[in-house]
DNA sequence: AATGAATGAGCCTTCATTCAT
DNA sequence: GATGAATGAAGGCTCATTCAT
């Protein structure tokens, strides 16, 4: 049976392949409608714009990757064994959710409606006071002010996850996590050598 | 005195900034003409399209911070001293440029001529033979794939920059420098505990 | 008890105060429906389109105008005191319908359903004929085409009303009434002078 | 020669008959296109909106008119002869410019430009001060409320002009001027008989 | 070299209307 | 009778690009 959550369905997910494969701004609403088997109007009822689309989009996308994260950072107690679960969680979900990372990753070219962009902030602020939290109860890493933190925590998953979605990477998937968990491991840690 | 040349450079300035401002996408020709204080014929005068003027731009952004790059490969022959000095001319020259830099980072959605793509990718392949020769040079540094390299290394500090260039970031530029390198070092240096 | 009929009505005031407020070629039946509570299959299943709606509110009001008018011609003998009643009805019609009167002086922009047009045109004539009548019995007045005649007699109220709609009226209804009466008397009678 | 100018008005001339053909609302860009023989770009160079086009016809039409009535108050001295010539200049000017009077009349449908509006504003504020001004400086005339006064003199050539339009007129221009002229003078002197 | 008017393909969006539930 | 999802034609407008002056 088809029902109407199908249709939106069907529309986000014709959203999102075309949105990776010409970007947000190249795609057309005539593209979306096509691949998604819809009507103009359709898309319109549903998500109200453009926009509309890519930011339930991306609010769907963000909430699915942090769920990863929070249930890394409520099961594991122990310091390294998180960093490395993250690093993983990180590179894993790009390699499995490859257009919606492509998405994520891409955003800066998007405005996105307030609603949309309230909604995320909300989600931002939530994950990072768990993160933040979390850190703070690791005596076993360093200290460093949050933005560095994160930084270098998942710039180098960031990096090469753009340079895999680019089709420019070499080394393997799985290699990589364990090798970026060995660096930002080596990097975090409390130096009490 | 006005000559020929300043119509050129007002256009890349107004361009850059505008670019900065509402990404290439967003960026009209009109928006670059009002800004620029010249005409539309004038901006296909010396550009010829609007990929002209990213290309332009592009090229001449990437010159500039390659040529810190290869000053900083050719002078410095210690390992710890040279990653550090790279982390900081990214970071520097990041709050140094911040139009250019957002400009460069900002690259994945736009679609250069081929002939700006074919001088970029010779910059680059140069580039990545000086870098790749240094680092295989220096055996106090861990061996990595160079994609996994490449990320580790400049990953925390390009992720860094997208904060500070968005204005999250708390804190300074030149402290960040230092605690980036200190990171990377910690990661790369050869374990030899 | 909610009765069908309120379903109906509650159609025609909301589209009659949209109509008023934006104008009937930019109310939208999405505006008639979130200003009436019901929805869009309600009100096609009432009216049929959007002409159908204007169509009922035109009737339905034009019906109750010339209610007043053929009430006043059928007791009013002396000529003088018919000419200052039609003017009085008239202009109080208007203070006590504004968003009917609104709508039927707007007319021009409509294009409304054979039937109603049809309706409407038997309403016109009917009129017509009992006004002709009337005047044509009254040696007082002057003798006009019935054109002019028209122009003359309601012209000025019509004029005066749509200031007051809009709002750019400064003088009071009730003596705007008795002022127009004055006048129109002045310039209808037969000029015995 | 086609200079600039030439585009403009054409696209006025091509906008003044379609709105008097078909209304604003119903008129599209491509009728006026077609019409004009230009092109949708120049359209939007010269007008930026179809409220643009429909406000620089409104100005221009209604400057128009008004210098038809500026001169004939700076010319008359006679009351008698001031009113009747206000009123033969409204109902020949509409005879001679059919299309932008019915463009003039009908108004209410179309939410112009603030500019327009401003403009417009400005241009009847000036209009009425000299017509009040004139009015005042005449003792042979009834004393009226400026709205009042203003229903009662231009009301019925109003009413008639729109029959006129409408082609539901059957009395002859020239001499429905004489009529209302009378009918307004015998309305609007000072009755001392 | 500079200017800005002209072009027209293409896109987002609206909206009256239909119809299955 | 009521609801609201679905439809798609149509329109206003943008914008890169061209070209005559």
């Amino acid at each position: 049976m088809v029902t109407a959550q199908d249709t939106r369905q069907a529309i986000l997910d014709a959203a999102l392949v075309a949105f990776g494969e010409k970007g947000f701004g190249a795609t057309t609403i005539g593209d979306v409608r096509a691949r998604s088997g819809t009507s103009t109007g359709s898309i319109y009822h549903w998500f109200g714009s453009k926009e509309g689309i890519a930011g339930a989009l991306y609010v769907e996308g963000l909430r699915e990757y942090q769920t990863g994260v929070t249930a890394i950072l409520e099961r594991e107690r122990d310091a390294e064994l998180g960093v490395r679960a993250l690093l993983e969680h990180h590179v894993l979900w790009v390699r499995d959710n490859p257009d919606l990372a492509r998405f994520l990753l891409s955003r800066r070219e998007i405005e996105l409606l307030p609603e949309s962009e309230e909604e995320l902030a909300d989600m931002n602020r939530e994950l990072f006071a768990l993160t933040s939290k979390w850190f703070r109860a690791k005596p076993a890493l360093v200290d460093l002010p949050p933005d560095v933190l994160h930084a270098a925590l998942l710039g180098p998953a960031q990096e090469w996850s753009r340079h895999w979605l680019g089709g420019r990477a070499r080394s393997g998937v799985a290699r990589t996590a364990a090798l970026l968990g060995d660096l930002a491991w080596k990097a975090l840690r409390k130096d009490d050598s």
